[in-house]
RNA sequence: CGGGGCGUAGCGCAGCCUGGCAGCGCACGUGCUUUGGGAGCACGAGGUCGCGGGUUCGAAUCCCGCCGCCCCGACCA
């Protein structure tokens, strides 16, 4: 390719939409140019990033059993409704009518096409397990789009679906597909942490996201310092504080507190720390009331109560439910709670021996509320969210908040899609029984941003030789001398010749132009050729990834380029 | 969806407060000089100032409405 016939021109100037690296850099280097909020045109340099990056991804999927094909991305709404999603998507999904007036969707993933298939194509046990993929555009019609390619509204998708007999075989097909992963993971070259993820509106049990590490990236999650725990979280079960030493506990003592319906005004009118006060927070259960215990200075993980108590839908008490079920607003404590509440204790309750807490009475709090004595605890359940600085539950060390970006996300489904459409097969004992699904995504276009993100410098991108657009450039120092053009075409023939990707800078620009285009756009390998080195009988060469350069004589170029190509990152 | 900000040439911005010829840098075209890390000079092309309405002799500028885009939050395979 020679850059002056390339469709792309690179921008001297940041876009000011750009904040962040990857979404400055794409778009300065002309890989993408945007459409609309969140919808981007995928320029030829950046379509051969994507292609290499899918590459890796069909190979290692072809080499895990899977198999391609290719469904629609505009989907009839109506299995979309028998599964729910339509309304759990809610505004996040594009909706469209045909001229009938029919209703349609487009695809943000596609469980329910995958269902309805398996239905005719696999009849019999005897047909699986199966597995296939796609590589297809997703839509999500996300409420903020962000960090160009990182969070779009488009996006471009490996998305795979297992099919089993039963969860034994989900279990095999799911390892499979990790397995794979952290094999295109690995030879994509980033810089990633394995991580069990949040089950999500996506429905389901185990599920893991493979997260690229990087200090934009919009998923947090918790590790230990010494490197022995993750967990998103969501997830994070920090160890408890260690059991309160045996003490004779003061007696139950209610205490004036007129107005202190918060932690805050509490703790500052009796005089005590926010850590030494109690928490009693009231949610409903379909009906039910449930109480969660925490200490005062902790807020509860809804997320974890809710998962607890799923397919139960969990939701906070609201002002309604304390009048209508005798609770006193902000001086609610679980002394003397009936067994029509079920109360819930995270175990750091037990790192104290004695609480102030409500007293179940206007304006009053009460001291001393000792487990056991006072009040009683019907399940205990790490139900706090994590706070930097908790403790590793495997080695005790320091949990901290590291950031990333989910680059690839595998479920066990079960059979959350296939009963409601009723996608079943005739099992050995003659009965209908629905698939047991897994499904598997990666994020391909998001990968392009991840890998930027984790290979650049001030002046451009540094790709891994295995993901930039061309592998090579020859830079033409000084363009209207013969025998620069002349040594610069034959090199450029001879590398070609040799199979490398590489281009040809022929543009009329002065060298400086182009230096920093080819840094901009960060091509693995630079070869220099210009007037000055031709009279010394070299060309000059230059490793993007490690600055490292160095010199080669005219005709040993090529193969110069091609050993340090090989030796490239 | 809540909060904040921005829409002026391909990109980055000034002008708006205080109404009076639409500007600057880069990029683009032509010519000359230059030529190994984003050249210099000269000439030139390029704009419904986001859209609609209003106020005014006169609106990029003031007022109202809408749209688009960015950031923070909520949310999120």
């Amino acid at each position: 390719m020679r850059v002056s016939t390339l469709f792309a021109r690179t921008l001297r100037n940041d876009p000011a939409e750009a904040e962040v690296a990857a979404h400055r850099l794409l778009l300065r280097a002309a890989f993408i140019r945007k459409t609309a909020a969140g919808i981007y045109t995928t320029m030829p340099l950046g379509l051969r990033t994507t292609a290499k990056i899918e590459r890796v991804v069909r190979e290692e999927m072809d080499a895990a059993g899977s198999q391609e094909l290719r469904m629609p991305i505009v989907l009839p709404a109506e299995p979309w409704r028998a599964t729910g999603r339509y309304d759990a998507y809610g505004d996040l999904m594009f909706r469209l009518q045909d001229r009938h007036g029919r209703e349609f969707v487009l695809g943000p993933t596609q469980e329910e096409v995958v269902a309805e298939l398996a239905q005719h194509e696999l009849p019999s046990y005897r047909d699986l397990p199966s597995n296939v993929y796609q590589v297809e555009w997703k839509y999500r019609d996300e409420f903020r789009p962000r960090y160009g390619l990182l969070r779009g509204r488009e996006f471009l998708m490996k998305d795979a679906y297992s099919l089993d007999r039963d969860e034994v075989g989900m279990r095999e097909s799911y390892q499979a597909m990790y397995d794979a992963y952290v094999k295109v993971f690995d030879r994509l070259g980033l810089d990633y942490v394995i991580v069990e993820g949040d089950p999500g509106q996506i429905g389901g049990g185990v599920n893991h996201e493979f997260m690229a590490l990087a200090d934009v990236g919009e998923d947090l999650f918790v590790r230990c310092e010494n490197g022995d725990y993750l967990a998103d979280t969501e997830a994070a079960t920090p160890r408890p504080p260690d059991a309160a030493p045996d003490e004779e506990p003061p007696p139950l003592t209610e205490v004036d507190t007129p107005g202190a319906v918060t932690i805050e005004l509490m703790s500052e009118q009796m005089g005590l720390p926010a850590e030494a006060t109690m928490k009693c927070i009231l949610f409903d259960v379909e009906g039910r009331s449930v109480a969660v215990l925490v200490p005062g200075d902790r807020e509860v993980n809804e997320e974890k109560l809710a998962r607890l108590h799923f397919p139960a839908r969990v939701r906070p008490f609201e002002d309604d439910d304390f009048t209508e079920r005798g609770f006193a607003k902000g001086f609610v404590g679980p002394q003397g709670l009936g067994s029509n509440v079920t109360i819930f204790a995270d175990p750091a309750i037990r790192g104290r021996a004695h609480w102030a807490t409500g007293a179940n009475r206007p304006d009053v709090h009460v001291t001393g509320a000792t487990f056991d004595r006072d009040f009683r605890v019907d399940r205990w359940q790490d139900l706090v969210q994590f706070r930097e600085g908790d403790r590793c539950p495997v080695d005790g060390g320091r949990l901290e908040i590291a950031r990333s970006i989910v680059v690839g996300h595998i479920y066990q489904l079960g059979t959350y899609y296939s009963a409601p459409l009723q996608a079943t097969f005739q099992d050995e004992d003659g009965s209908q029984k629905p698939f047991v699904m897994g499904s598997y995504g990666i994020g391909i276009t998001r990968i392009m941003s991840a890998a930027v993100e984790q290979n650049h410098d001030d002046a451009g991108i540094r790709w891994p030789k295995l993901l930039a657009p061309f592998e090579v450039a020859i830079i033409m120092a000084n363009a209207d001398a013969s025998a620069v053009t002349d040594h610069a075409e034959r090199i450029y023939r001879e590398l070609t010749d040799r199979g490398i990707e590489v281009v040809l800078d022929d543009r009329e620009e002065r060298a400086g132009v182009k230096f920093a285009d080819a840094d901009l756009v960060g091509y693995p390998v630079q070869v220099v050729v210009g007037a000055r080195g031709i009279e010394a009988g070299t060309v000059d060469l230059k490793v993007r990834s490690t600055g490292h350069r160095s010199q080669a004589p005219l005709a040993e170029a090529a193969e110069t380029a091609v050993d340090l190509l090989t030796t490239a990152p």
